[in-house]
DNA sequence: TCTAGCTGCTGCGTTTTTCGCAACAGTGAT
DNA sequence: ATCACTGTTGCGAAAAACGCAGCAGCTAGA
């Protein structure tokens, strides 16, 4: 689009940190660059950059025009793909920003069946602690959530919420694995391998092991869920993880029992968006997928 | 702002339904705005008109391409609006849709109250009934809605609700003011004079009415609440309003006096605005007036 | 302290885009 | 058939955007 041009100029500028690069970046030189932006604030009526020795930097007015251009662009791209949709053609793009442990077989298994629909449609999908996600959410550059336990739930509107318990994950020889359902301080006699703070299990277990007044002492703390799953067949630990992110064709070596909800309560994956923020046609088709997957899990 | 004029343009042949009357209405020629159009429908990727012998009308696409426009435009004010206050300047315009009842006394006084703080924000106020006011909120033509029962509430943001009763209106020396609350059924033997059925009142009235069995035959229908307040000088007629609309100093020719809420129930006064829309400072200000204002009505 | 290197900014000639004029093809009512 | 109206297009002129070169201001390092 032409007449967004001088936005993406802005966004060079504000990327690059100077005129002079980011009309490298443009192809274009400083000088034209230079008025562009100039007559955009005569025009905008507010400068919007604050020229520093060293280059330029947004002001607060900057700020509140980047919310501007980002609303813009995902509305744009929200009626191109409606139209398209309308003309027959399903294309688009969905973003999506989701908790680690939909990465091994939910999101893929997900995705490969929306695709093979439509195969016009495009994904990106980032990995965003629960915090991360929700700024994700509101700066527009994810149309979907998908995160257990989010923190803040400011502007998120939750689509669906699928309760989880807290899964112990350890070898399939481990003596843990006699019992369908665990307590939580049957496991904390064992090696800890634990997720780092930031993430949603880790929150509940510290919660838990405190209100029983005992402390976590992990052996091993990592922000990778793969590394949970594959460190307890090294060293006979105890992981924990959201079932969703556990599969049955490991069970030749590793295995997983909830822990009792009287110990660890359940935690809340939930699908959410921006409030009150229309959706492109795919990220809402794909949402509605996503729904309908997580309430069959919900009953099964 | 320039690069808007392309969406200016269109929205001036939408209103034209041909080129050459836009065209004029622009201070341009019919060859360079054919242009312009054919070059956006270009980048776009579908037209957005269809070119019919006596003119143009926009196609789906189009419809949907104007929604785009109108968010895009009051965001837009809406990032001004914030700029200019946190620049120390309150500047901005207020765009509100509501009951002629608020028209006489609620709307003038609050309004007023607002600019002597504010002298540099304008105000737009369009008398909607119920169902205008939220295509108005929906089609970003009015920030605030301040409507009596409105009719769908899809879209619609409550902000506050002020139960109302509905009110007899007549002359002070009629009968019915020797009593402090009427029953419907004295009202009725008089001439009525009522809203038309667009109205609030005249749907809770003519509710009431069917289920104590009986028909509501007024003697004067009428959309105008002021003529309904001025004829029952007139004729000893018995009106119907909600008591935002009735001053005191109307005492000494006409008076009000509640309807029991046994026949009739209470309506809602309804403050909302689109949902999950952020309003321009000047709005949301103004909303906040408002709903402190209504929230005294309702202790009072 | 001086210089080299970076910054944003501006006058001027050139290129690109847009515009206005006129003419053309198609439709519908008189 | 004529007339009025529509959208569309070729072409020269006006306007806007651009590139080049050079300006002043600041800073880090020799």
């Amino acid at each position: 689009m032409k007449y967004l041009k001088t936005f993406d100029l802005i966004e060079a500028v504000v990327r690059a940190g100077s005129m002079r690069k980011a009309a490298e970046d443009s192809n274009l030189t400083a000088s034209a660059l230079n008025r562009r932006i100039q007559n955009f604030e005569k025009e905008f009526g507010w400068p919007i950059f604050e020229r520093l020795p060293r280059g330029m930097r947004l002001n607060p007015a900057g700020e509140l025009l980047m919310q501007h251009i980002g609303l813009q662009r995902t509305d744009l791209a929200r009626v191109q793909s409606q139209v398209a949709d309308l003309s027959g053609e399903r294309r688009g793009h969905v973003s999506i920003a989701c908790s680690q442990a939909l990465l091994p077989y939910f999101m893929p298994e997900q995705i490969a069946i929306y695709r093979a629909a439509h195969p016009g449609v495009t994904f990106t999908v980032n990995v965003r602690d629960r915090a991360q996600a929700e700024r994700d959410l509101a700066s527009y550059s994810s149309d979907l959530a998908l995160v257990f336990e989010p923190v803040h739930l400011v502007d998120f509107e939750v689509l669906h919420a699928l309760p989880q318990a807290v899964h112990a994950v350890f070898k399939h020889d481990c003596p843990l694995a006699d019992k369908l359902v665990l307590r939580l301080r049957e496991c904390l006699n064992h090696k800890l391998v634990l997720p780092s703070a930031a993430y949603g299990v880790r929150n509940l277990l510290e919660l838990a092991a405190s209100r029983s007044g005992r402390t976590l002492t992990p052996a091993v703390e990592t922000e990778s869920f793969d590394l949970i799953r594959h460190y307890v067949t090294q060293e006979d630990g105890v992981g924990f993880q959201i079932p969703i992110g556990l599969n049955v064709s490991e069970q030749d070596t590793i295995t997983h029992r909830p822990i009792s909800e009287k110990d660890v309560p359940f935690g809340r994956l939930l699908l959410g968006q921006m409030k009150g923020r229309a959706l492109p046609v795919a990220s809402a088709k794909f949402g509605q997928q996503l729904l309908l997957a997580l309430s069959k899990l919900s009953t099964a």
